[in-house]
DNA sequence: TGTTTTATGTGAAATGGTTCACAAATAAAA
DNA sequence: TTTTATTTGTGAACCATTTCACATAAAACA
């Protein structure tokens, strides 16, 4: 059964960022020079149940031999496939803080095919300065320049109090896919989509851990 | 009805980021001196639903007053210490690549309690450097620098290929909670908390959503 | 070639999480 | 005070996700 992208399958978010692990894993496989991959295997790998593995796969088509497994590199491009990254995404950060330089050399991304084209701070000791071979650009003119690159997704790395400014300027400049960092909850037009990276959150959860002696059942996909 | 930390109730994942979710709005609530917030209001701020709110809080207890709502202050204190947050951590952060630099300077750690005490690295010009007041230690003094500095919680930033020999010395020494930012699925006993941030996660999710034209229900909690 | 073993793919059952709907409690208004 | 309007807290209903269990198919072996 192959996927349209016509057909509105309900995929649980869960399914697509186990696909992300799937795909990290068979990364790792492909290196080590496996050739094939049991779903008991590969769920061992990740801490998940084969079943679990299957089920996900199976909404997606059926990608396995019967008796043998998977194949690591079929299955790897599948994925790739599904999630869209056997492609490239042209990809515009703005925020050179902390956070937000850390992201410029993030070689994850590159590897994925996520593509840093534009960089833009409103400080002017950073504007025209170069990073990792991109010029950043003032945010005065993030409208026309996100245009003009033609960026897909958009990196928020800016102070919370003025991130919901920024994302009103880059939806007006018609992105689609907006990743935020700053630790606010953004309003954006039901056709854009949002996530937001919180990274107190999961230290959070290991403080209420603690204090709570919290037995989960098992890891977070 | 109060929580005691005999008491394993199930808590799901979703209950407790969302808390984190609320101490947020929360703490903007008091910056914005509201003294009293409705569930029905909260979860509008939110994008979620007002029986969510009350749901998630009544595992906890019962805070608020009918026909009236939550005190502002009062249910943010209850929040953080739920959360474990009403008080200070000890943390250690190893590596100071990219990502590891940002998180030293990461503000809204600190604002939650969580405080970098120490900071390893294995690179001779970066050991004994000066990062925001704390000095580099030696990867090599790992174990007996973190049982002195009675480090609870480590954050790994360290690249993949590294990151499960680091783990496997910082468990023996006794830290029993784990942040990890490296790529890579890592092995720790059952009595070590263990959580992952995994950055390229939600570009992928983007990248599947827009190949996909994927209508989730609605926004990552 | 036939038999045994392994492993997938998938309905159905079980589990877990969210939403509904309403009694109970309090605030606000009359 | 009494009435009306709000809003909480929570079982029960509903919905989604995970796990089970097994038919099916291919591989491995005899």
């Amino acid at each position: 059964m192959v996927e349209s992208s016509e057909e509105k399958k309900r995929i649980s978010e869960s399914t697509i960022h186990r696909l992300s692990i799937y795909y990290r894993a068979l990364s790792l496989l492909e290196k080590e020079k496996h050739e094939t991959i049991s779903s008991k295997e590969l769920a061992k790998r990740e801490k998940l149940t084969p079943a679990q593995v299957r089920k996900d796969l199976s909404f997606f088509g059926s990608f396995g031999t019967r008796g043998l497994g998977y194949n690591v590199v079929e299955l790897k491009q599948k994925i790739a496939g599904i999630l869209g990254i056997n492609r490239q995404w042209r990809v515009a950060l703005i925020g050179l803080g902390n956070i937000g330089s850390a992201l410029v050399s993030y070689k994850e991304f590159v590897r994925q095919g996520f593509n840093i084209m534009k960089l833009f701070d409103n400080d002017q000791r950073k504007i025209g300065s170069n990073h990792k071979g991109i010029i950043v650009s003032d945010i005065k003119n993030l409208e026309s320049e996100l245009k003009e690159a033609n960026i897909e997704i958009v990196i928020i790395a800016v102070p919370a109090t003025v991130a919901q400014y920024i994302v009103d300027n880059v939806v007006e400049a018609g992105v689609k896919a907006i990743l935020n960092f700053a630790p606010i909850n953004l309003r954006v037009p039901p056709d854009v989509y949002l996530r937001n990276e919180n990274m107190s959150m999961e230290l959070e959860y290991l403080s209420f851990a603690m204090v709570n002696n919290h037995t989960p059942k098992r890891v977070k996909i």
